[in-house]
DNA sequence: GCGACAG
DNA sequence: ATCTTGTCGC
């Protein structure tokens, strides 16, 4: 698919940082995704190995998660892992996956932040400015923020906040695990971004799309 | 200054 | 993320 190149990615990292602010009022993150209208999720996910990195998205149907399209991507690794910084990291591997991309996802689900990320602009949000669709943050661990504990069972939310602003949440895809961390990319909002992510949450704790895209990136020879 | 820190 | 075997539990 067409993506909209933003900018260069080989910036040093105090001009990634001011890019970000930069780029931070562009993001919209108070917008519904129109979930009924929802047929084609996207999974995104990132290995790195030897320098190398590997880029795969899979496209599966909604909501039964029948994969229509995989493509993946790989180029030498071309920053370091910076805490807030991981879309100068990963970004450039996934441009060139998403140029591969036949299909239109009507959403993106990301292994990472969306908006709760210390400047509002996590990969999610980034990479949705590249792609002017639907993103969505869906993290295993924490950047920032904090969240009340919630209940055991599948589905128990609490909302993610930092510096008194509610910025995600905390979502129990998995009776008795550990939640995941919710947060709209761009063109989303903190409630149907968590609906879509629990949709897609079956029998394992990572939504569907993201589980099949990290299979995909997997382990490689490099 | 100190602690925290997606993947 | 990656390095790595067996092992505890549903």
């Amino acid at each position: 698919m067409d993506i909209r190149r933003r900018h260069s990615w080989n910036l040093p990292p105090a001009q990634a940082v001011a890019l970000q602010k930069d780029l931070r009022s562009e993001i919209v993150s108070d917008r519904p995704i129109a979930l009924d209208a929802v047929r084609l999720v996207a999974g995104v996910d990132v290995s790195v190995k030897n320098e190398q990195s590997r880029a795969a998205v899979v496209v599966v149907t909604f909501p039964d998660f029948r994969p229509v399209e995989t493509v993946v991507a790989q180029r030498p690794t071309p920053f370091p892992y910076i805490p807030g910084l991981l879309s100068f990291r990963e970004g450039p591997v996934l441009e060139e996956a998403f140029e591969k991309l036949r299909n239109e996802p009507d959403v993106f689900l990301f292994d990472g932040m969306g908006i709760a990320h210390p400047r509002r602009i996590g990969i999610a949000s980034h990479m949705g400015l590249w792609l002017e669709r639907p993103t969505v943050g869906c993290g295993k661990t924490l950047l920032c923020g904090r969240y009340r504990d919630l209940a055991e069972e599948k589905g128990a939310a609490a909302p993610l906040v930092d510096r008194g602003e509610t910025i995600g949440v905390a979502l129990r895809t998995r009776t008795a695990k550990n939640p995941v961390f919710i947060s709209p990319g761009h063109l989303a909002d903190i409630e149907t971004s968590a609906a879509l992510v629990l949709a897609c949450s079956q029998k394992y704790r990572l939504p569907e799309p993201i589980r099949l895209a990290h299979n995909a990136a997997g382990q490689f020879d490099p």
